[in-house]
DNA sequence: TTGGAGTGTCAACAAAGCTGACGTATTGTG
DNA sequence: CACAATACGTCAGCTTTGTTGACACTCCAA
């Protein structure tokens, strides 16, 4: 420590300041996973199921290929997931048009209304946080955050992002 | 949409606004956990030996039921991560002291040795986070997942801080 | 037309969470 | 002292969600 702070900005460097920031990381993406797992819980569902639900909404008629390489697991593991949304009637899997190979996902009505229950409880604890923050913080808090993401990681957020209305 | 925005900050609570906030949460936790991870999968260990290590590097001489309401785990799944490390030596468990029902967790030489290996990737990750996103970004993060924090997990998080030097 | 690459499914297994029940050592209290 | 409560460990069994391996169907290009 301490071989040529020159600037301001690198005062905020220390281990001690890491440390926190590591563990606030901890702390909130427990409260940040904590409502969905309640509602999930109810049901036989969990956090995969989750996430699947909410990229196929975020992207209706996406590939399962594609899923997989958003969510980064195996093909074996999102298969079982998806199975059992579809067998309860919240997925649709329709063959692909132009390359019958694939299969295109889409959220069944009852799909949109689990996804809406979830993102929106979600969403509140989000609302909570960026108003108790204030407004400056939110985009520090986004900056962060972006750059803790590796380059393949931060792609996938980039172009869901620009997806967005 | 627009049913009476009268102050700035509300304009940052819209919906897509919330969304992308929630959607940098997941990439960016999947980035935090990768470097430990990779470490970890290496040796036999998983995510759930780095937070006992964390915990009881940042506590010694914690003892198990403290580690419990920390983790929030049960006992029966944290205990067969404990045995493991003990076994492997790199945690210690002494009878406690003052009251002999008690163990008190420390760890080894081997243990430390780890610990830096896991705490410096993470370490190293979230300074380049902060660096790229800049001394103004640091507190407005800090402040966003503290208030995503529930009542319960912001009081351990806030015990532990202060703590630390 | 046929073989390789791509896409998805089934089977079996492992890590790590959970509940419930129970044993043991220790502490503190009536 | 007797006995209830506490702290810890363990056994058994279940669930979720990740993994590999094997295999079937589809497409495309040689």
């Amino acid at each position: 420590m301490g071989e040529g702070m020159r600037s301001e900005s690198l005062l905020y460097l220390t281990d001690e300041q890491l440390r926190q920031g590591i563990e606030a990381m901890y702390f909130a993406y427990r409260g940040f996973t904590a409502d969905p797992d309640r509602i999930l819980e109810s049901m036989a569902y969990g956090r995969a199921h989750h996430r699947a639900i909410h990229f196929i909404n975020r992207a209706p008629g996406t590939t399962v290929t594609n899923l997989l390489a958003i969510l980064g697991v195996t093909k074996q593991s999102l298969n079982r997931v998806l199975r059992t949304l579809i067998e309860d009637g919240l997925v649709e899997s329709r063959v692909g048009t132009s390359d019958r190979r694939e299969r295109n996902l889409y959220l069944t009505e009852a799909g949109v209304t689990l996804e809406h229950r979830l993102s929106d409880s979600q969403r509140e604890r989000m609302r909570k946080a960026f108003r108790d923050a204030g407004p400056d913080a939110v985009s520090g808090f986004r900056r962060v955050l972006e750059a803790m993401m590796d380059g393949e990681l931060h792609r996938q957020y980039l172009s869901l992002r620009d997806t967005g209305q």
